[in-house]
DNA sequence: GAAGATAGTGTATTTTTTACACTAAGCCCC
DNA sequence: GGGGCTTAGTGTAAAAAATACACTATCTTC
């Protein structure tokens, strides 16, 4: 892993993105393990080279493609790092990405060979990871939480339709804190941003828990007017 | 301005400086007047492209540093900008960042010939600006109006010493709407981050203005335990 | 039909936010 | 030195929001 040994690179910027999921009430990172040096088999966020012909927005999704599978997800950019030394081959800057998804851990499968797979790890227990991948994983972390306090971005962690306990679990795992059930529902309730839905919960041994639908669509014309969704 | 009379550029990534400064009860933004190509003669946000030998933090501050003469200035990045036309002469993506100032006109002279001179605009009108800076001075005000809500970066654009007014001032013109004196006031005093100083204003025809000074060591303890500014 | 599990609900208290108008101090000018 | 001008500085009551807190309801399983 000298500088030296290696190829310049052609381009000089690249992309990652830090994609997070929620499982067994727990945040979790998708990683994947490379196949090509640099860093050959380590685990790293998923992330590569910009081509000279898409814009970076459109790179981020090619590359997320193209090293899980996972097609047409919403990317919103969070950092830039740009340290002469990241990256052993030459200087290479990269464009951070985040995005929030609803877990379907179908198609979860590299489709190039630059990837052995793609897999799914507990954000507060990453393995060591290639390049400055830590530095950007925290980072997103940190943004993060603090976007949930103020835009409902939590839904997107969710299946369209969900009980009002799996979305206050969503809450507590990033924030990291216990929150008080009954001031939890009235709050998400006092919004009218829910749709409560005919359906509950099926396959519980217990009873079952409405279910509710965000409606995104009202967000939007509210923010317009300036309101603020907070938790 | 075409494509294909310009020569390739080595390097493939710029910095970007929006400074914001305040004056006459008018947020500023910091802008040069180009001496070189492309855009020759046109007016632009300060930057210019990222040495091999430079991390983008460093750069931005260099470039800040030649076009304004501005030294030492905290700089803080808030997007990247990497469509595929942004600049004629080839693929350049730009990591832009911002900063707020106390302004003080002495020194404001560029220190290369890139930049023909620098001087300071309203932001709320600012003149044709060349490459997509138009795009990045708006992110700019739109991460400050956001930031300003929620971290004490207010103060940044005040001497050491101000009056309560003053302050208020600032944040009427950030956030673009009136404030009601006594309750901002009951608020930036309650968090007990001003210390109250034993001068008032001077050379005024009025009665004098206590003056405070922002305590940021204390707010630096605080906000490790948890506290968020909030105005 | 009892036990176990999670869903679902209301109220009183405290804290924060909001709306609102007059007096105080210093300077200037006559 | 007094009147007028300009901005500084101050308090309170009402409304809204946040907090703390514990029991009943419903469904499943055995």
């Amino acid at each position: 892993m000298t500088r030296q040994k290696l190829p310049k690179l052609h381009s000089d910027f690249s992309v990652d993105c830090v994609i997070f999921g929620f499982d067994e009430g727990e945040l979790k990172i998708l990683l994947i393990e490379r196949n090509e040096a640099p860093f050959k088999k380590w685990k790293a966020i998923p992330g590569n080279l910009v081509y000279d012909t898409e814009d970076i927005d459109g790179a981020a999704q090619r590359v997320l493609y193209e090293l899980s599978g996972l097609r047409n997800i919403f990317l919103e950019q969070f950092h830039t790092f740009g340290d002469i030394n990241r990256h052993p081959q030459g200087r290479v800057i990269t464009v951070a990405y985040y995005s929030l998804i609803k877990r379907n851990d179908e198609g979860l499968h590299p489709v190039t060979s630059f990837a052995r797979k793609a897999f799914w790890c507990p954000a507060n227990n990453l393995p060591e990871l290639a390049f400055d991948h830590q530095k950007i994983a925290m980072k997103a972390l940190e943004v993060l939480r603090s976007k949930i306090q103020y835009e409902p971005i939590g839904f997107e962690l969710l299946p369209e339709k969900f009980s009002l306990t799996q979305l206050q679990h969503i809450y507590e795992a990033i924030l990291q804190t216990k929150i008080d059930k009954r001031n939890f529902r009235k709050k998400m309730l006092s919004y009218g941003l829910l749709q409560e839905q005919k359906q509950k919960q099926t396959n519980v041994s217990h009873r079952a828990a409405k279910l509710y639908k965000f409606n995104s669509l009202r967000y939007e014309t509210l923010k317009k007017k300036g309101f603020i969704f907070g938790i």
